[in-house]
DNA sequence: TCATTATATGACTACCCGGTCACACTATAG
DNA sequence: CTATAGTGTGACCGGGTAGTCATATAATGA
């Protein structure tokens, strides 16, 4: 846990320490990540760092903690789940939109990724929670006949987020592609699994 | 390439180096693995590592050539590409086979999946090497009207190989599960990007 | 105003890393 | 026996890391 004298910085040195602590970490995993390099790309000397935080790990977790917050709030928009849109126009939008949207997020990607790498049961409970969602819609989605009932819905999340990870990664900088990629994808999924008996009434 | 020096070595200390190796690239990524790590293990002095090889990386190549030989004989069963076989059955064979042989393997397996993680440009050299292979395969069933001609036949590689890696990790000693997710996930892919058409004569 | 307390700071420690190099040893050939 | 070439070796180099600490400065309260 940070110290009192982290929550009595001024917001914006607080922003600049997370966010250099999001530049590093979606860089380099964990363990790989350097603290010198995180205080230098905040602009906060080594000693004041240790007035703020314990260590490495618990910036770390204090991190993912502020991250996963942001994340919730951006993600907070979409949660209406239009009723006629499926699960995939929806993946598409939302990435898209995380791109648009200050190209701050795609780096949570990156960190995940890299979590998921680690493995560790902490990470795991976060991971879950946040593909839940998609899950869901996949469930409404075979509901409503669009895709064939016997699928497994968690097998199709899995599916798509391992592939955005990697490709996300893959393509580096190249996010155009990045987001072709991923739509072929889903394309691909979305003809594999979708319903071809005419139940509708 | 290593020097001849390491050729001239004694089988026993060959072997000792490559268990050594072994033992930390399969606990660590090539980047995030350690040399003194591995020679100390090894009861070999830094200096005469240097005598055997260029650098880590030429240690790296070595050793997985040397290790992709030692499951030699699993392969060759499947190198042949049988006409009869598509690539999905040919991936979910190979992995079957390459999960249900011997006690080494999985050390083995855990390089493999460390290195589609790594993300250094060395890496990532090796790793398209690995993949061209299967997107050949991708290419010799669309050629036979296995697979709609308009798919991207690396796209189609990179979900399997991302959805492999991810699930293997997630599903950490279950391997039967691992296998299953695999092959339900190969079955939604070809569904996905079968050719539907009737241009076969 | 002055003493006390909280915060800021960067030089410093100890320990890793990959890689080099001068030197020691050994084997072979003349 | 001696010269030479091949091999063995660990101290050392430059550079990285996480974390510490004495001291300087700012803020606070009596």
């Amino acid at each position: 846990m940070p110290k009192n004298t982290f929550y009595n910085l001024s917001d914006e040195k607080k922003t600049r320490i997370f966010d250099a602590a999001l530049q590093e970490f979606s860089k380099r995993s964990f363990s790989a990540s350097s603290l010198n390099q995180i205080i230098k790309n905040a602009g906060i000397p080594k000693g004041s760092f240790y007035q703020y935080f314990d260590n490495k790990e618990d910036l770390y977790l204090c991190f993912l903690e502020y991250a996963s917050k942001e994340n919730a709030e951006l993600l907070s928009n979409f949660k209406g789940m239009e009723p006629d849109v499926d699960v995939f126009e929806t993946v598409m939008n939302e990435t898209r939109e995380f791109h648009e949207k200050g190209k701050i997020m795609p780096k949570y990607i990156e960190v995940a990724m890299l979590m998921a790498v680690d493995n560790s049961e902490f990470i795991l409970k976060i991971r879950k929670s946040s593909t839940d969602r998609y899950v869901k819609m996949v469930e409404r989605d075979k509901e409503r006949g669009l895709i064939k009932p016997e699928v497994d819905s968690e097998l199709v999340i899995n599916m798509i987020s391992a592939f955005s990870y990697n490709e996300y990664f893959r393509n580096g900088s190249d996010k155009e592609r990045y987001l072709k990629n991923l739509s072929n994808a889903l394309k691909i999924i979305k003809d594999g699994i979708k319903n071809t008996e005419i139940t509708k009434e």
